[in-house]
DNA sequence: TGACGTCACTTGTCCTTACGAGTGATGACT
DNA sequence: AGTCATCACTCGTAAGGACAAGTGACGTCA
């Protein structure tokens, strides 16, 4: 069970004969792996070595290692929460979204002024460097321990526009939407959806594990004559939820799109 | 430069210190950072303790390390390449979907059968190893590069009861949605968007750099009674493409779903 | 001039040693 | 019996040394 030869390094056999072992199931879910004094007997090899080939597998997230406890093989669980992105508007003109009443604020919300960036800027069909009011929010659905962070951002000349909007800057994106809507705009809304490994700060504020990759996804609102209004952000640790989203088939022939 | 002592962990104040200085735009993207003998000599701390630190920016994502050159800062490079999720029907009842035109197969795609894992056989209303046909490709956007895989699925009951269906099993998704629409449905189609990081194959097969995550979309196509057909998987690396959906508001209350 | 070998630089791999720090059980002391 | 110190086990951090392997420039040789 020990001597292997074939791929390259020798902590990367070593990977491999763990990883072998996790995926075909000799090392069930959550279940202790051997210890870095016991793997280093089994293969021959020195601890750093052993320590190289389970950082590997941590960089994969197949296994969590616990300081003074030993290493896990990471319950592969698929997603606990399912995201719907879908908006709903009720009979007496207000939106609801899916998630709504899913998600608790942990803390109160945070407005702030601050200027587009090239990113934001492009989804706002704005420059860089314009004013916009920002509002961020820490998000938890308490039923999951799922947390996610929630950002919305607003042009100035768009809340200046706005009855009711400048004054209110940091309401709830549903309130925006109907405020937005009673001005005469009709709403449609475009979304990007991005993943990456988390900063420092958000992998602490996500409460994130090892090789936790992180889904973004920017919301935007379009009004009359498709005008980008308004950002809404949201992103959150893709081990614990998923998006979830409905299709119907367009009438006309579509146009590749390309940036 | 060079003295720190805050967080914890040696390594970790010299990544603190080069992350900063990467994200101050101290060092430039794409630009040479110090050798491990120089940042050994700067922060005066031994080559192990630097490799550590270097360690936590590529799992980061921060930084590229390439053998016999040097570190380089990635060039955070948002990604080239958005994926419109739409389909839209022509007049003359051909479906298309973006992107139809801007992947090409980089080899025969393999068709095999299989059977439900728990997973896709939730997504198609099926229960566990329920027969299935595969069809397996590999997908490449020459323009950028971007490799992306492919999968459909259809399980036996579905191909047998559709004409022409059971004969091509590894037609192209349009193709099939084009017979199932001739069989009398009406199609409609749910999409599930993960992230996670690639095992190792994925990682070959996608010539993914460090610390990128893979981007899972899984598009089940439903038929009259709302009933799972057809369903379709494409996995890409999140660095190089993103994905863009187009929502409209519902008139009907949203009701929360979770799994 | 051109081809090629060498050399200096880079990161990659692997080993040894040592100690710090978190965890849980054991056992002694009150 | 209950409390708490100790200990054995785990992984985390840090240092040192040695050699392999990739890269590119420089200089020599034909």
């Amino acid at each position: 069970m020990s001597e292997i030869q074939r791929p390259g390094a020798l902590y990367q056999q070593v990977a491999a004969a763990i990883r072998e072992a996790i995926l075909s199931g000799e090392f069930a879910p959550d279940s202790l792996l051997p210890s870095e004094a016991q793997l280093m007997a089994r293969y021959g090899v020195s601890r750093p070595t052993v320590r190289n080939a389970i950082a590997a597998l941590r960089a994969e997230g197949l296994i969590d290692v616990r300081h003074g406890k030993g290493s896990f093989v990471r319950s592969s669980g698929q997603p606990v929460l399912t995201i719907e992105r879908r908006i709903s508007r009720t009979t007496d003109g207000a939106f609801v979204m899916p998630g709504g009443d899913i998600w608790q604020e942990s803390e109160e919300p945070s407005a702030y002024r601050t200027r587009t960036t090239k990113i934001t800027g492009r989804l706002l069909g704005l420059g860089e460097e314009e004013a916009l009011f920002g509002c961020d929010r820490l998000l938890v659905d308490p039923g999951t321990g799922t947390r996610a962070m929630h950002r919305t951002l607003i042009p100035f000349e768009v809340a200046e526009a706005v009855p009711l909007l400048a004054e209110e800057p940091c309401s709830h994106p549903a309130e925006i939407y109907r405020l937005l809507t009673q001005d005469g705009h009709k709403l449609t809304w475009t979304e990007t959806v991005r993943a990456h490994m988390p900063l420092p700060d958000e992998r602490t504020t996500l409460q994130l594990p090892d090789a936790t990759p992180i889904l973004h996804i920017a919301r935007v609102a379009h009004g009359t004559d498709d005008r980008p209004l308004f950002l809404e952000e949201l992103r959150f640790g893709a081990d614990r939820a998923e998006l979830a989203y409905r299709i119907t088939a367009d009438k006309q022939p579509a146009r590749r799109t390309r940036t």
